[in-house]
DNA sequence: TAATGTGAAGACATTCACAGCG
DNA sequence: CGCTGTGAATGTCTTCACATTA
């Protein structure tokens, strides 16, 4: 069934080389480069050069023919795309090894990203200090979504408990989840879920090294 | 160019959707099933069944009509295909914030990599003990990596050296590296990497909280 | 001139639909 | 009968090649 409207749709990829784009420009920013082309865009991605000018224009033409991309510029684009050109809320539940990991990592700040509270269930945990927030205990959940404005939640805890803390975190009005637990989180439709599972990046490296003796043999 | 010989290649993305088959099978007999159909795990994947039919047969024919696939027997299939039907040797390096989760991190084991040294560079962490390993000086690395017989590297070191220590991997003779330093590691043609940039998954829960007004206006 | 933006072509991946089998 | 395996058809993504523009 086509869209009766005819705008292009995106692919799904795009916006993942996005989220890369930009921080190749962020690089170039740092070096002082005032502009840089589509071919240096790729050749720092392992991309072709019509590829990054046919993603960048399913938002809009931002190049200037002779000359490439602004830097500066195109930051604010990609980031106005990513929905980045703003700070979001964020909630970190689970304050154990990975979630104190995650509490600390300096990564999320750069690119928007505030940690405005920290959640256990934990007695053990509960009050104790952690990146300069005092964890809370779930219960508050509810009622901090609200008085904090949280948008996302990343959720670091056990998997025995992952799906019902998903289901309290969707219950109190999260619509984004960023899920560390092995499993497969069930969402109602409406919520965005990213999952990042560890083993199966080390498993896809596996994969490579145990398949590269069959190149020709077969393709990968 | 055409491959001479007529095997079908194999789409990039069967290999990661392996790996969430795996975790579905590897539930299903915890949960004591003996069987499954391209059906069934399909829906617990949001996926077709033609699509896990199609994915199977590129590696042989496992299924029985009429009555699905072996549940236990897909299992060991699987990890061959992956290459988990043996024990990988891991080397953690970085043992800060991420580090640290990362060494007390279950699932790597479960799934067949087993950490067999814990580097790093800072004084005063060498020679403490991380999840039963004490951590050891990156110079003693090159002798890890003989002695132990090492396959893989996990990095999570600072972006700042994470360059510097990647060469070092390289040069020590380690061919698969999963990088967890927000920067595109440079390796030569062989090396195999896979890279998780925790703060580009965000980004990607913001690209696709912030485009939901545009359905319709804008298909993604 | 040196680069973008873009329709058309090509490559790739998914889904369909049904023959064939247990 | 139910389910797999698979060629054919469809759909999606990437690359090509060139008109266009500052």
């Amino acid at each position: 069934v086509p869209d009766p409207r005819d705008l292009p749709s995106i692919p799904k990829t795009v916006s993942q080389r996005l989220s890369q784009y930009l921080r190749v420009l962020q690089d170039l920013q740092r070096a002082g480069e005032e502009t840089v082309s589509s071919r240096s865009l790729a050749a720092r991605l392992e991309l072709t050069a019509a590829q990054v000018r046919k993603d960048l224009t399913y938002f809009g033409q931002f190049g200037l023919p002779g000359v490439g991309y602004r830097v500066v510029g195109l930051i604010g684009e990609v980031r106005r795309i990513l929905g980045t050109d703003r700070t979001w809320s964020v909630a970190l539940i689970g304050a154990g090894n990975l979630g104190s990991a995650l509490a600390r990592y300096q990564g999320f700040a750069e690119q928007g990203f505030a940690v405005r509270a920290i959640f256990d269930c934990s007695v053990a945990l509960v009050g104790r200090d952690l990146a300069g927030h005092s964890i809370r205990h779930m219960d508050e959940f509810e009622a901090t979504v609200t008085d904090e404005g949280l948008d996302f939640v990343v959720l670091a805890v056990p998997i025995e408990v992952a799906q019902d803390v998903c289901d309290l975190v969707v219950g109190a009005g999260i619509r984004g989840i960023l899920n560390f637990a092995p499993l497969r989180l069930q969402v109602p439709t409406g919520v965005h879920l990213i999952a990042v599972d560890l083993a199966i990046q080390l498993e896809q490296l596996s994969f490579l090294a145990s398949s590269e003796g069959l190149d020709g043999e077969r393709r990968i």
